[in-house]
DNA sequence: CGGGTGTGCAGTACTGCACACCCGGTGCCGTACT
């Protein structure tokens, strides 16, 4: 289907202009695709050459290529390497921080005649004059890079990336080019739907990392899993990571580390972000032994050495958990990743993940929308009625994805006259149903926890690639302790199942399967996350095998 | 949901216990002040 020049023609390219010899397995596949007009979504591992697809693709596209990022940061990061190429084109960014000056040299380049990569957060395309300038723009290309915060960060947190796909469209739907180094299938399907993608070519890379070996500790209290993951921490015989779920645990544990002689700094998204330069600069120049974080840190920080990635609890789910993991061991070098937890461990998990409006705010803000009648921010609300500025945003954005309400540039203005009572419950069956989806992630993370199966396959399996029932490089092979696999289930002389298999519930609907361990199927439904069925449901016509989607 | 902190009281000189309460992650943006 592709023509060759055009595969020649990218190699031209990488060697011509960013001076690299060879493209990696997968890059010439994605490039070709986008290139010839295919929304495409990659997943390779951090350092496969995700950025040089769009390196290569913006490069002959010409035009403008805009790349969403979720971090500015990142973004500095990627301009910082295209202008180190030899001969690529202009990079240049707009965010709260580029000056004026530097914003007008930006559209200059933007609107101007020759390829220019324009990095962009989330958030600048709800600006009305930055988007109306691009949709005026040649823009050919769409690259939305650390694609899986589209599924992670959703109507919640950053609401913006729920928006993504509505711009996309306005700007006459481009070429998409989504990039992840982590993603499970319902998260494949979450990113291609929320960003609106048609027919996605999928390039999936290198989603196994045998040089990564994966163990699971269980405490019953909390002095001995500090004792443990403080004496893993120790003996890590080279960098190591060390991920805590709370602020205050970063600062704990980088204390009693420190006391034992080790170069520790903790990070976490609350501190200064002058200190979390000086941290990320530290560990990045090898001038620190551990760095004891919460999920804040690791986007973006590119360190080929690391030995050791310890869980001092447990993530919000296995795709957050491989994500993490995945920052070891990238010279190829064997490392290792431990995760310690007590099942109490969980419930801090559970309270994120827990419902976030309440009856009592959807109403008041439903009120005050019906009877000022005008656009409204949160941040109006919010000073009259004093509930939270951040609540109250939670509810807006959901009469938003309900269709209740719009946003425009002045704000939310009601769309719709339906009682208080109805909006309530609108947004509560939209908010309960992704508190099903969070806490079914959970659940899968403690499936992964006391699994009584090769980690690895569990891990894998999780992400839709069937695996060997040992791979010899996980605590449960080490022991011999797995449990007999059932490998009839890979070989299918059955039903059909298989993963990645579309199947149909009486209940929950059509849904995904996962994995597939002897007589247990995991299915992920969109309204009611992961379940665990028993095959029998087959035979009890619950389940049916559904139409390839 | 569970852990840490503060309060109140008992009843005695500084401490100890029970219980209520609150807090817990991820980052853009814009605006107001120095």
């Amino acid at each position: 289907m592709n023509a060759p020049a055009t595969l020649e023609q990218s190699a031209r390219t990488a060697r011509e202009v960013f001076g690299w010899d060879d493209l990696l397995p997968g890059q010439a596949e994605a490039i070709d695709a986008v290139v010839g007009g295919r929304d495409t979504l990659v997943v390779f591992p951090t350092g496969a050459g995700k950025s040089a697809v769009y390196q290569i693709a913006g490069c002959e596209l010409g035009g403008t290529t805009v790349v969403i990022s979720p971090l500015l940061a990142l973004q500095l990061d990627q301009i910082d390497s295209i202008d180190a190429a030899p001969d690529a084109p202009a990079a240049v960014s707009l965010n709260s921080r580029t000056s004026a000056a530097a914003k007008k040299a930006a559209w200059a380049a933007i609107e101007g005649p020759d390829a220019v990569y324009a990095f962009l957060a989330p958030e600048q395309l709800a600006n009305a004059e930055v988007f109306d300038r691009l949709a005026k723009a040649d823009v050919r290309l769409v690259v939305i890079d650390e694609a899986h915060c589209v599924s992670a960060w959703g109507h919640d947190f950053r609401p913006d990336y729920a928006r993504i796909g509505d711009a996309i469209d306005a700007l006459g739907h481009p070429p998409v080019l989504a990039l992840t180094a982590t993603a499970s299938a319902p998260v494949r399907d979450d990113i291609v739907s929320s960003l609106g993608m048609r027919e996605p070519h999928l390039e999936v890379r290198g989603m196994d990392r045998p040089e990564i070996h994966m163990a699971v500790r269980r405490h019953e209290h909390d002095a001995d899993k500090r004792r443990a993951v403080i004496a893993d921490v120790r003996d890590a015989g080279g960098p190591a990571l060390l991920y805590v779920a709370t602020r205050k645990g970063t600062d704990s544990y980088a204390e009693e580390l420190r006391e034992l002689g080790l170069r520790a700094a903790a990070y976490h998204g609350a501190m200064a972000q002058k200190k979390r330069d000086e941290v990320h600069s530290a560990w990045s120049a090898g001038d620190l032994d551990v760095v004891v974080a919460t999920s804040a840190f690791g986007m973006g920080v590119d360190k080929s050495d690391v030995r050791l990635v310890v869980h001092a609890d447990v993530t919000e789910s296995l795709d957050s958990y491989a994500q993490e993991i995945g920052r070891a061991a990238r010279d190829g070098q064997p490392a290792r990743a431990i995760l310690h937890y007590r099942a109490e461990d969980f419930s801090l998990r559970s309270f994120f993940a827990g419902g976030r409006t309440k009856r009592a705010d959807i109403a008041g803000v439903w009120d005050v929308l019906q009877q000022t009648g005008k656009p409204l921010r949160a941040k109006d609300i919010a000073d009259e009625s004093g509930r939270s500025v951040r609540a109250i945003g939670r509810v807006l954005n959901q009469l938003v994805a309900c269709e209740l309400a719009v946003s425009g540039p002045d704000g939310v203005s009601a769309r719709s006259k339906v009682s208080a009572g109805d909006a309530v419950t609108a947004v509560r069956g939209r908010d309960e149903a992704e508190e099903r989806i969070r806490a079914s992630r959970i659940e899968i993370m403690r499936g992964y926890a006391e699994t009584t199966h090769c980690r690895r396959r569990a891990l894998l399996e999780y992400f839709g690639v069937e695996t060997p029932a040992q791979c010899g490089s996980c605590d449960r092979c080490d022991t011999g302790t797995v449990a007999p696999a059932d490998d009839s289930a890979a070989t299918a002389d059955d039903d059909g199942i298989r993963i990645d298999s579309t199947v149909e519930h009486g209940e929950f609907g059509s849904g995904t399967v996962m994995a597939i361990e002897d007589d247990r199927l995991t299915v992920f439904f969109a309204d009611h996350g992961y379940k665990v069925l028993a095959r029998s449901a087959f035979e009890n016509g619950i389940l049916e095998l559904g139409e390839a989607a």
